[in-house]
DNA sequence: AAAGTCAAAGTGACGC
DNA sequence: GCGTCACTTTGACTTT
């Protein structure tokens, strides 16, 4: 992959643009004027595929009925029931079937309890059942309205508030994800660009030498030196031997140019 | 046990 | 007013 290729990914200045198109109103909301960031932040897409997806979780749920379900989804949870499924070090959780239980207890337990005890501020984990669920939902639509919030909260015996917030740190999960992402890209398109920049520098010097040292033709002997019959104009014979027919009239000739009268156009030399 | 990490949840600002 | 965002706090859990 050459340079050309690393950057023309369509990121250029405007990191990170492609994309966008999936995104949903809110991603839009980009000139919020407060930024994590640097000037480096590209901006962050969500990438997600199709945004019309939602029908597979429009169920004939009754959405007015949403967590009232006093069915515990966590009782039919896997073993590792309190595990997180989503992040980067998201096998991290492994439990032993102790442990597991009095999660399951925990997180079963959440729902009401939280309703009930108001401004207490219990920690939930979610199920691996749910995590997964909600990843499903994530990658057909980023955001969602109030009825898929309401379907998907009651499909998970969630209250919908716990939904909305799950996607949005999902959301600020990816983001920060693709930040990085831009962030390892910049930087190696700017290690590319040093290295292309002390080239040319190297270049630019060896070209100024170049210019400060005397004519070419005038470091060549007079007798590799010969005129180009027709423009008038004086160059040496590569490589000449000295055998040329020669015409000395040419030191300071007015148009002067490197001629080669062997590969010069006018055949006629 | 302390430190570190992850993710749920709180808060306030902003745009529509 | 609502939904979303950035930022922050906090609790659960893991690592050292």
């Amino acid at each position: 992959m050459g340079f050309d290729d690393l950057c023309n990914t369509g990121l250029g200045l405007g990191l990170g643009c492609e994309g966008n198109s999936n995104l949903s109103k809110s991603d839009h909301q980009q000139r919020h004027k407060r930024s994590l960031t640097t000037s480096l932040e590209p901006s962050l897409t969500l990438a997600l595929s199709d945004d019309n997806s939602y029908q597979a979780l429009e169920t004939q749920i009754d959405v007015n009925k949403a967590c009232e379900e006093p069915t515990d989804p966590c009782q039919q949870a896997s073993p590792h029931s309190g595990v997180s499924s989503f992040s980067n070090a998201s096998i991290k959780r492994e439990r032993d079937p102790g442990s597991e239980e009095m999660e399951v207890e925990r997180v079963s337990s959440r729902a009401s309890d939280e309703d009930e005890e108001g401004s207490a501020r219990k920690k939930l984990r979610l199920t691996k059942e749910q995590s997964a669920l909600l990843e499903d939902s994530f990658r057909e639509h980023s955001t969602l309205n109030p009825k898929q919030k309401q379907a998907l909260a009651k499909q998970l015996n969630l209250r919908p508030r716990q939904v909305e917030v799950w996607f949005q740190n999902r959301r600020a999960r990816t983001k920060l994800k693709q930040t990085e992402v831009d962030c390892e890209f910049l930087k190696k398109c700017c290690e590319k660009l040093t290295d292309e920049n002390r080239r040319l520098q190297k270049e630019l010097q060896e070209l100024k030498t170049l210019k400060l040292a005397p004519p070419l033709y005038m470091q060549l002997p007079a007798a590799t030196l010969t005129m180009c019959p027709s423009c008038e104009r004086i160059g040496g014979i590569a490589g000449g031997d000295g055998s040329s027919k020669t015409n000395n009239s040419f030191a300071m000739a007015p148009k002067t140019h490197f001629y080669n009268p062997f590969t010069h156009p006018s055949a006629a030399c």
